[in-house]
Order: C-alpha cells, then structure tokens, then sequence
DNA sequence: CTGTTAGCGCATTCAT
DNA sequence: ATGAATGCGCTAACAG
C-alpha cells in the first residue's frame, strides 16, 4: 500500500480510502490511486483489514455435510442472499461429527466472521459449539436447532407441515380403510424429532414409525423392511424428500404401484422431487424466504431489541406430485 | 494474549509459543499457560496469526454450485483429506458465474489461503481468475481445467473414460443394429468437451449427439427430443449420471424400458447411481484419489522440480449397473 | 478533503 | 528455554 500511495504521490491513508471507499476522496486523486494501484497488480490484503477492522466482510455456513442436497440448496440460496451486500458466504462442512463441527466454529470465530450459521449436527451434542458461537459472535441456527443456547434461529414449522401432510392425505384416502406409516429419521436433530412429532399428533400416536437417517438408502431399507412386514398398500409419509426417493424406487423395484398400491409424501422440496417418476408430493421449505431472514438478521447485527435472541418460523407449503392422489 | 501472559506470569512470546506449538516450551510454564489460558476462555485470534505468518491454515475451494451432486462429493471428501493436517477446507460457490468466480479468487487470495481449488466455471472464460490465482498461490484446478494458465491440474481422463464406455457397449451390443447416442454439455467446459469428443472418438464422428447441459432437466428434456425424433430403442451414452437420471425417468414416464427398450450409461459415479432405478451403469470418477492428489500436492507447497504446473490424470473405472447389459 | 500516527493480535527475530 | 521488541497490512482517530 505504501508502494502505491508513493507512485501516486498521497498517502497511504488516501490509498485506503479510496480503495475501500468508506469516506470521499478528491476525484483527481482518487484516479491517481486506482491507475497506480492498477500498474502495480495491487490488491488490498483482506487479513490486515480484518484484523484492523474487526471483522472480516464474511459470514460462516456450517453444514454437517455436503451430500445431503437440501443443505446444498440451502447453501446456494445463501450464497445468493449475501452476494449483494459485499459479504463472502463461506462453507465448511463438520462431516457429520461434532468435534468436527466444533473445530469449525472455533475456526470461524478466529478469522472474525460477521456472523455464524449453523445447521447443528446434534439435538444435544451441538449444544456446546453453538453456545460457545453465540457468546462471541450472531448465530444464526437454520433448519434445525439445539434449545438454550443463546443462537438465533430460522426454520419451517415442521408441526405445521405433517398438518399440511395431514390435511392433504385425509381429503383423499379413506384414513379408516388405507393404513398409514411414518418414515423418519431418529430424533437427534430437532427436524427429525419435531417431523415425528408432527406426525404423531396429527396421524395419531399409534400409528407405525419406522426412524432411521436422513438419507435415500434409509429410504430403500425402509420399504424393505415395510414388505418384509406384509404392507402391500398404505399411504407412507416420510421426513425427507431423499428418504422418500429411496422408498419409491423400491417400492416400484418390488412390483409396486405409486401412487396405486402407495402414496408417498415427501419432506423439504428440493429440486428432485420433480424429477422422480412419478413427481413426488411433498412439504416445501421455502429456501428464499429463509435465506432472506439470515440476510436481514444479519444486517441488522443480530441485534434485537429486548436483546432475546430471534426464533423465526417460516411457514412450509405442500407441493402437489403424483405420488399422493389430490384431493376430489 | 497479554492477559494470559500475565495471569501465567510469563511473557506473550511463551504463550504464543506454547499455543501454537511452534517451540519448546519447558513443561511447568506450559501448563500454566494453558491453565490461564483456560481460565480466561482465550482462544487465538487467526486473523492476527494469520496477518504475522503469511498464511492462514485454509485451502478455498470454489465450486461453480452447490447443487451438482459430484462438486459436493469432491467437497466432501477433500473435507476428509484436509481433516488430518490441521488445515480448513473453505469453500465458496460462484453461482456459475464468471465475474462471482473471479471474486471467490479474489477473496481467497486477500485472506492468504495456503492453497486454492478451482473447479473453473468455463473452459475460456475462466481463464483470467485461475491466471490470476496462479500468480499469486498454489492453484489447482479440479475436475475441469483451463489450458495455459499455469495452474495445476487433477482429474480423470475423460477420453479414457468414454474408451470404457464403448469397450462394454461393443462386448455386448451389436452396434450394428442398435443406434446410439451421445446426450451431453456444451462444450463451455474441458469435461463437456473432452467427453463429447471422447465420444466420437470410439463411436466415430457421425453418431448423433444432444448437447445441453450438466443437470437432470436437460436429461428430461433431451430424452422428449429423441423420442419427438421418433427413437423407441438404442443405447444412450451420457456425461454425467445427472443428465442419465433425468433421461431415464423421463424414458420410462413414457412407457420404455430401461435396460429393455433403452440402454443408458452414466459418468461420474455419484452415490445416486446405486439408488436410481435401475441401477445406472456409469464411469466412476475415483474422487478419494483425486482429494489426495490434491492434499499431496499442496502438502508439496504446490512446487515442482522443473517449475511446470503438474497434470495429474487419474483413471476412472467402469461401474456396472442394470442400466446397460453386461457382456455375455 | 488529506496526512500523520498509532495499534488491531500475533509470531518472530535477537538477545539473554 | 525465555523475554523484549519489532512489524506483518491495514484503517481509525486526530489534527490540520
């Protein structure tokens, strides 16, 4: 910086100013500096204004891993959401373990991030990482959340969408006639637990669950063991959209008809559920509009008037497919 | 840091020391160290260390999206191979955007990463941000790759590849009677490229080729074009296992058979592959081995002994599906 | 509007 | 093996 300031004969003060654009600078100079800057292949060195400013124009996304495509999704739309206010989403994913999501946290904290978002990797064993982000920096918890640890949070109403799930199937089947199963995932994040909840409060507590992991081989174990178990025609409902995937395509493998012989019902409304064959019906979280809230939580400091911190829950919209028969 | 120098009783040089590691601390004043240290809950700040080493423990991947299921398996698994050394994996999305990948460099850069990883967005158009990386880090372009910009380079042969494809199509299919064809991308990157030449290269020049794009819409929509074009059978040769998902889901919506009417084969080898159905044949693109490729290299410092950019091609492997008959 | 100066937090000299 | 002092690159405070 000094190399530039003295080419173009001000100071390295002007230098700064003028490259970061935080306070006005003479049109003539202002030229000088970037024609200098320019010759001399100049570039502000982020680490030293971080390091001056105290923050780091980024924010920290951390998923438990990158497969699961409606963290992916999550992750594009966020990507978005900051590229206009000059901030850099940066990723790191905890790959699914808790040491690993705690090393991120640390790791985000001291390079000063803006802000922190985390999909917690553990109902209860993220509790540590995100209490310990929350004392030093705006977190932000999304899609999941670990209670009382200080964190923002932005989800769906995952009660509200096994209602929409609820109120669609039972516009269409006979609930007396047709049996009904849960496919979800064990209760170790607040998606999983409150999805089954959902649908235990909605379907009745009775009804048959079956809890594995939020992935499509779950999905296929599933529906192995649901005919290993002599189902040959229910309406199944699951916790997530892959898990769903999985389920049909063995399902069909099996000789199975869907949505003739099983209705199938998805979670979350990633780009793939209009691709499976038949299209599947499912609970879609709207991405954008969460994306948004981090922005605007974000922007704001994370700063809230009483000082709580925010929960937002963002209402999730059923998506019609072929999968489930549609009301009438 | 001062703090904790005080506290320990010592000065800020032994507790950086016994922080970071770096030297021989004696035993009775580290554990006071870290004791204080503790006490006080300090953590290093990285941005400081960072600004004093020159570098910033990290390596920046930039991905064009987060939503191509094979950059988020690359994702993952350098996530893996970045674990042991004690060095973040950051990755940043350039949201298929040239002037978006060209800031992803320039904020990775800027932050002093140890290295850089660039799945480059366009096979011309990238060539100034990966120049420009290469000038100033170790840069290694994954996957796809830009001639001339002095940057390393890991990935499979694609040509190669395609070789495989046509060994167990031949072994199986008399190409003489059943037509083929080549669903692809445009040639905007060297793996559309490289593998729609591969192509024509085993299956000779005139054979028909669709090109559109790296997703599962364009597989849609390329299998509505063959069967407008009144295609009922044939083998249908893809580049990438999302295109060959989406072509076949749409194959059967319309009353073919895959492998019975259609034989499809896909490239890559996503985990998907193993839950479509059918299973999809595919060429497996070996990504442990290209993550390592990539930690050995900037384990290297990203030099070589004559100064030229190393080429690393790995050889993709053959997986078979139900998708495409096995010969005999 | 511009220049001078100080210091963000740390690892590294150099001296002991 | 330890401590004192320096400076990495930048911007904020202050003075003009």
């Amino acid at each position: 910086m000094a190399d530039v300031a003295r080419r173009a004969g001000v100071s390295t003060a002007t230098v700064s100013r003028t490259l970061s654009g935080i306070r006005a600078v003479d049109p003539d100079l202002q030229s000088r500096v970037l024609s200098a800057a320019d010759a001399l292949g100049y570039r502000v060195n982020l680490v030293g204004r971080a390091l001056r400013q105290r923050r780091s124009s980024t924010v920290g996304l951390i998923v438990p891993d990158f497969e699961n495509p409606f963290f992916s999704s999550l992750a594009q739309h966020l990507t978005k959401a900051f590229a206009a206010p000059g901030i850099d989403l940066l990723v790191f994913s905890a790959d699914s373990s808790i040491d690993r999501e705690l090393r991120g946290v640390h790791s985000f904290i001291g390079r000063q991030v803006d802000a922190l978002v985390i999909i917690p990797v553990d109902e209860v064993e993220s509790a540590a990482s995100i209490s310990l982000a929350a004392s030093s920096v705006a977190t932000i918890q999304l899609d999941r959340r670990v209670p009382g640890t200080g964190a923002h949070s932005v989800g769906v109403s995952n009660r509200r969408g096994m209602r929409l799930v609820h109120e669609h199937v039972h516009s269409a089947v006979d609930l007396a006639r047709q049996p009904v199963a849960f496919v979800g995932a064990m209760p170790t994040s607040s998606s999983g637990h409150e999805r089954l909840d959902g649908f235990r409060r909605w379907f009745g507590a009775d009804e048959p669950s079956l809890l594995g992991s939020f992935d499509a081989a779950w999905g296929q174990e599933a529906a192995t063991r649901l005919i290993a178990d002599g189902w040959t025609s229910g309406t199944i409902v699951t916790a997530a959209d892959v898990i769903a995937i999985g389920l049909m395509s063995r399902l069909q493998a099996a000789g199975f008809s869907v949505p003739g012989d099983f209705r199938v019902i998805g979670f979350d409304g990633i780009g793939m559920v209009r691709l499976a064959s038949p299209t599947l019906t499912t609970v879609r979280q709207p991405v954008e509009s969460m994306s948004q809230a981090i922005r605007e939580l974000v922007e704001s400091g994370g700063q809230t008037a009483n000082g709580e911190p925010v929960s937002k829950r963002i209402k999730p919209q059923l998506v019609l497919g072929a999968s489930s028969p549609a009301a009438g």
